[in-house]
DNA sequence: ATAAATCATGCAATATCGTGCAGAGTCAAG
DNA sequence: CTTGACTCTGCACGATATTGCATGATTTAT
């Protein structure tokens, strides 16, 4: 690899990471971490970065989380995930289902932050590489649809674990049948999961609303909330509330 | 070949690779580096390409993806993966380790071919999700620094299975030392894994040879096969060679 | 307060570079 | 056909750049 390469990478990951550790990315190179101490002392002279110690951060932090990452992504699950995000504290056990909302999740959380993270999704587990939390993947036969463990060997582990926090996902939600998903066996595993939990928080789009799956995962009662966007037609949210399901706007 | 015909190469292969490396050209076309030298200094000078130490790069580089592609050297594990693809028989259950060599395996897999793939990396099971083929995951407590399941859960799992191929990457090959790797547990893992195993595979970079880390996998007369770059020193190889293992080159 | 990690610096080994020069090939004028 | 100008190429050599290691200083974590 060029020096300009890794420099141009630096830069890279710099703004793919908001941070770069010296030593990791001397590993990862196979390089030795002088290498990379003088890649980012050189940088840092012309002005591409701010050295720290351990590392390098970038000179205009994009100010995170809250107004700039707000103002740019205007995605609806984004916004569910960081109102999600925020329901999170340190040293608690959170299960994160899968699904493309559940990552939007995980990428609003402080990647320092000290908790333990179970799910079954490797996607969501393959997210968290660069947090600080601890990660307890839960294995199994992998539903090729949704990507998640389920099988014997999936119950079993959840079994042994007793969550603060269950971030449910599911396909269809409706007033009267509750909350629902196209699959028998993942159905089974998110049952699980929530009776095993203190609360569950179930984060649902717009188009999911009113509609129904075919195998029933639990109740609206059952759901200490319900995370939805803020710009929904009332009429469609207003079954909910009356349920005394806590409503999160996002 | 014509000067002409040799720059229309390089222009080529600027956009192929997005980069040149003066050396290893000369040696591909058997020149000497003066002419490639030459040649990158009269594009640069008209302005066709960017001279850089050790060779050269587009003007306009970054395809979004280049980044990640720069990052793992010049295809040597995509090579190897190939290579080790290949050994896959249909119907088979196959374990494959974590790491971006064994991710180049997954990628150079048939799709549509039936067999059963195990793995504890979460990584290497995201990427499986295009596959036809059957998914096991391994769960456990996730190692944060290679991000692979380990501890009684993944040992537990594992050993409910006896794979027909174990694909193993380890960080460090020695004739004598045998494979090693830096993590303990990580290492009690892989041994587990080995154990189970009809034939255990390993495909192993060029700097990884001749070097021991800390805490040792498995000897090399227990690998049924090493899959190496082909481009290697024979005075590299050789001791491996005489160990009676299958070498294969890629 | 003590240990561990990270850092800056100097040094040596290696890789790469630019330049000058010489041999070989090409081509056109003589 | 010969000659000389020109180009291309490879080699030699000193200059420069890059890298890894050792050492001692500094910072951070416990």
């Amino acid at each position: 690899m060029l020096t300009s390469q890794r420099r141009a990478l630096i830069a890279a990951r710099l703004v793919r990471d908001g941070q770069i550790v010296a030593g990791e990315l001397a590993q990862e190179l196979d390089l030795s971490e002088d290498t990379i101490r003088r890649d980012l002392r050189d940088m840092a002279a012309a002005g591409l970065l701010k050295r720290v110690h351990g590392g390098a951060l970038p000179l205009a932090p994009p100010l995170p989380d809250l107004e700039s990452r707000q103002a740019m992504s205007t995605g609806v699950k984004q916004r569910l995930g960081r109102k999600a995000a925020d329901l999170v504290r340190a040293g608690q056990l959170v299960f994160i289902d899968g699904g493309t909302t559940n990552a939007e999740l995980v990428q609003a959380l402080p990647r320092d932050m000290a908790l333990t993270i179970a799910t079954h999704s490797p996607a969501i587990a393959a997210l968290l590489e660069k947090h600080r939390a601890e990660v307890i993947l839960i294995g199994g036969r992998l539903y090729k649809h949704s990507m998640v463990s389920t099988g014997a060997a999936a119950l079993a582990a959840i079994g042994t674990l007793r969550p603060d926090i269950f971030f449910l996902g599911a396909t269809a939600i409706h007033a009267a049948h509750g909350l629902t998903t196209g699959d028998y066996e993942e159905a089974a595993i998110k049952r699980a999961i929530a009776a095993q939990s203190a609360e569950t928080i179930a984060l649902m789009t717009r188009e999911k609303f009113g509609t129904v799956s075919p195998h029933h995962i639990t109740g609206i009662e059952n759901i200490a909330a319900l995370i939805l966007p803020a710009d929904m037609e009332p009429d469609t949210s207003a079954p909910y509330r009356q349920k005394a399901v806590r409503i999160i706007e996002a």
